[in-house]
DNA sequence: CGGTATAATGATATATCGTTACATTTCCTG
DNA sequence: CAGGAAATGTAACGATATATCATTATACCG
């Protein structure tokens, strides 16, 4: 029962600790089902279970992980049925890896200038993905100081979240 | 023999296609040298082997493509072997991890401001560490409004470097 | 409805990346 | 030279990810 955040008025990217995870969890998996629809692919069963077992964690999960927690059919999935799955999900931004964790999240809002900037708590490993404009912003400025051509960044900040910081907030 | 980056008077971060490259490896392993002096480490033998083949490439090697490399004594080092020396050279600030590529690459410059911005061309695999001033920034901007405290990031981008941009350069 | 092409799955094996454990050697220090 | 810390050698293992090929489900089209 630590004090949450400190100045509650501004938005955080974090999820709030009591939120309606239900729904959340099935917004995520309606999104995804415009996304198929839109792209082409199936949302199918198992692609289905794989997020939404990602959306009930909010945070970055290991494929492996995965696997122990899965029981499709009174039996664990195969490694392969997992990637699969995740790179459906990925190519269709429904999903993000992590690659300083080797571990896959949900990605957290709808696709407006998404997947660019993660903030990972190192103690509690919530996981947040805030706008990236401005580091989308210092990207392209590096980049045309050096000639050089972006086609994808991905920024991955270690650090601890509002819940885990010292309580006290002050500073 | 494609013409250069099409504004030569900009200080690029990556390396000029034609240096003296012994001379870029010896500035290395010397400044390698003075870390180990300033920190309490030993550059031994195997620790300069690594380091010195990061140093001739210029570019993210996976650690078993560095075993393969290797003449040890007339074998094959075993891979505990490289992983520890990059242990020891990330630790001294000497090598970085690229975690989206599972390889690593002789940090390019000196100590200031290093190890946050990576540049990696997806065509000729070249490797740019310009100052992540902005970066650094961008990131404790987005942290402050969340409550997110930060500690380490890493920005990888991938996309293609001047040698590798279809020529013309104007656009 | 039936046939065909494509997408997705199931199952097995294997590739790639990284670590644990413990014995031995090297090298600094007193 | 003795003693201890740092580094190495060697073998086995664990964790992460992909290849291959046979099979099943779904969409599409006549």
């Amino acid at each position: 029962m630590k004090p949450s955040s400190p100045t509650p008025g501004e938005p955080s990217p974090f999820p709030a600790r009591r939120h309606d995870h239900d729904a959340c969890i099935a917004d995520g998996l309606a999104r995804a089902e415009a996304v198929c629809r839109e792209r082409g692919g199936r949302l199918t069963e198992n692609r289905r279970a794989v997020l939404g077992l990602l959306l009930a964690e909010h945070r970055p999960v290991g494929a492996y992980e995965i696997v122990e927690r899965f029981d499709w059919k009174r039996r664990k999935p195969a490694p392969v049925q997992i990637y699969r799955a995740l790179s459906f999900l990925e190519a269709a931004g429904l999903v993000h890896r992590i690659a300083s964790r080797n571990a896959y999240v949900a990605c957290s809002g709808p696709k407006e200038e998404h997947g660019t900037v993660f903030l990972v708590c190192r103690d509690c490993g919530t996981f947040a993905e805030p706008s990236g404009a401005a580091v989308g912003l210092a990207v392209r400025g590096l980049a045309a100081a050096s000639g050089f051509e972006p086609h994808s960044h991905a920024l991955e900040v270690t650090g601890r979240c509002p819940d885990c910081r010292p309580a006290g907030g002050g500073c």
